[in-house]
DNA sequence: CTCAGTAATGAACACGTGTACATTTCATAA
DNA sequence: TTATGAAATGTACACGTGTTCATTACTGAG
């Protein structure tokens, strides 16, 4: 290991000069500056990044909480099937961090632990602040109270040293409805996903907006409440079919229930977009794989992540108070939705 | 911050035997431990992870390569599908490693770096090993001419400090082909995915020798080298049937290509399993949810991630040369095989 | 009682860096 | 020439922990 002692001395100055060489707030001669470069560059010297966050009492680190909390069940409250989604996001918060000189650290802590512990955890590692992809209730309250900078996605806070990214999923949920009620459809099931949280809840807000607004009067026996995983749309759907309700399409939560729901119609003898439209929410990769490929909402991951990576930052170099960002969404147009079939019975 | 020096003062002993307490090594009288306990208990002290890693020379973090290595390039070599599989044994990773008390950073280091600069940016993080799931050939070889403990998931290396995990794909290819065979099939086109990968030439061959043993002559005209991304494995597809080639099954070297293989099936207006059969690799998720649901081979990817974790940690808490582990694949047969169609015309 | 030996403990240093403060150098104006 | 100030640099401390080495307390044998 090669550290700065060294550099200092093939340099010919003190400690001192290289790091403010490298840190660049203080004034260092030119001269100074370019012998202790030349230095570096011959050592090959990097600055011990443990030894840095001691001092400065904080890390580079960035906290990501992508899994579930409690190791002790399988599932997220937010469904397995969320963390595909949630994938492409992460994947674009650790380009847009990695570009800005941070480091991503999973999972924040420990699981199991209380949310005190969760926090001291955080601190004795230095982090610098933290992004929530999965969160419950416990562990965010004591984040908004804590003095740790974080940036929540898909849920909304408010307080000092707290942010949050989302999308307008109520538009989009009455983007995808007016896209059905274009086509003619004036039956029109929805299962917008689990209602207690919040993306669920806006979701149907949304379709029903929609509804309203074409003048449909609301039918409360075509509205499905149930969780976000394959399974549940899937008996959901099953259960609306065997009630021989009267609907034409579907509004569907998000795609993976939409391949649920997909599934029960197929095996229940009915095509689409032949018999009945369909339509997902969150635009996943499988999307385009399905058959027929999916009419859905896409979320942009990328502003996603880079939106949650730029205002965390902006918290972390001191300013406190960052407004959050919604972002619109873009219904994407494939091959499960068409015209209201013709009655033949 | 509550530091181990007033955890002393309150327990009335000195710092040095906090640490001791805590660190068991040496010995400390039972009257002071349970001072010690008893103090950190009331003032909630959890040791700093910086500073421990500063003295101690090395860190409490695994740096987990999950992510494409070239962010300049959307796809990584191996695809950006295999995320879908390798989140899952990263899941598996995380949880294994929190319970043995590690942490987990993404990623091992800043993108578009030269493999010494690689490593030396996981020197200065203290880094007390790593865990490739995606690895360029240059990072592969600068990993295993350093010191730093690596386990390798599906690439299979030699060398102090460095051992790896992959499943016994030869065996898993050969399953799946057996199963082909037992249902009649005597004519099975391979797509085995990308034959550079190991993984690839692994499951191209396990296939072959299956073929070999029931005495089925070999058909290179039935045989097609792709990637693995879903497109190219619709197109390779798209190819074999305009060819008109005779065959009645096909095995795909993973999941997401027999998602692109089914979709050119029916757009050709064949069906699965009634015309053709089709057996796919890995078990992801989704395998349930297509239409047919996917006979497929189950990769392990709880024992892959637990197998990584425990080999990578016995090698850095000093045993050097440690074993790789082969792990065993398993067929699972849903309703993508079936018995050989009739000749019909 | 004395001496040796051992268990327990505290003082002090080390890890590699950032930075407040003191010191030196040098130019400029009175 | 001398005083003044700014610019550049070096010295020394701090961050919080682990650990070596010296010291103290205590036990048991002679």
């Amino acid at each position: 290991m090669v550290t700065s002692e060294q550099v200092a001395r093939l340099a010919g100055v003190s400690r001192a000069t290289v790091s403010r060489a490298l840190n660049g707030s203080a004034r260092v001669s030119d001269e100074a500056r370019k012998r202790v470069h030349a230095a570096i560059a011959t050592l090959g010297y990097e600055p011990d990044v443990v030894a840095q966050s001691l001092v400065r009492q904080r890390s580079n680190v960035i906290a990501v909480s992508l899994f579930p909390e409690d190791n002790s069940l399988p599932l997220s409250h937010l469904g397995r099937t969320s963390q595909y989604f949630y994938l492409g996001v992460l994947e674009n918060i650790e380009r847009e961090l990695v570009a800005r000189g941070y480091d991503l650290l999973l999972p924040s802590s420990p699981h199991g632990k209380s949310p005190e512990n969760y926090i001291r955890s955080l601190q004795t590692r230095r982090i610098a602040g933290v992004i929530m992809l999965h969160a419950t209730e416990a562990r965010a309250q004591a984040l908004i109270h804590s003095d740790i900078p974080t940036a929540f996605i898909d849920r909304v806070v408010q307080g000092n040293h707290v942010t949050y990214v989302k999308s307008d999923n109520l538009d989009g949920a009455r983007q995808a409805t007016e896209h059905l009620l274009s086509l003619g459809h004036r039956h029109i099931a929805l299962l917008p996903g689990q209602t207690t949280d919040l993306a669920g809840l806006e979701r149907l807000l949304g379709s029903q907006q929609a509804l309203a607004q074409a003048g449909i009067a609301p039918d409360s026996g075509l509205i499905r409440q149930c969780g976000w995983e394959v399974d549940e749309a899937y008996e959901a759907a099953r259960t609306l079919l065997a009630e021989r309700r009267d609907f034409t399409a579907i509004a569907a939560g998000s795609d993976f229930m939409a391949i649920g729901i997909l599934r029960a119609l197929t095996e229940h003898g009915l095509s689409v977009p032949e018999d009945i439209s369909l339509v997902g929410f969150d635009d996943i990769d499988f999307c385009q794989y399905t058959a027929p490929p999916l009419t859905t909402v896409r979320q942009d991951r990328l502003a996603m992540g880079r939106g949650a990576v730029q205002r965390l930052i902006t918290m972390i170099e001191g300013d406190e108070n960052t407004s959050p960002l919604i972002l619109p969404t873009q219904l994407i147009v494939r091959h499960s939705t068409g015209p209201v079939p013709r009655k033949v019975d």
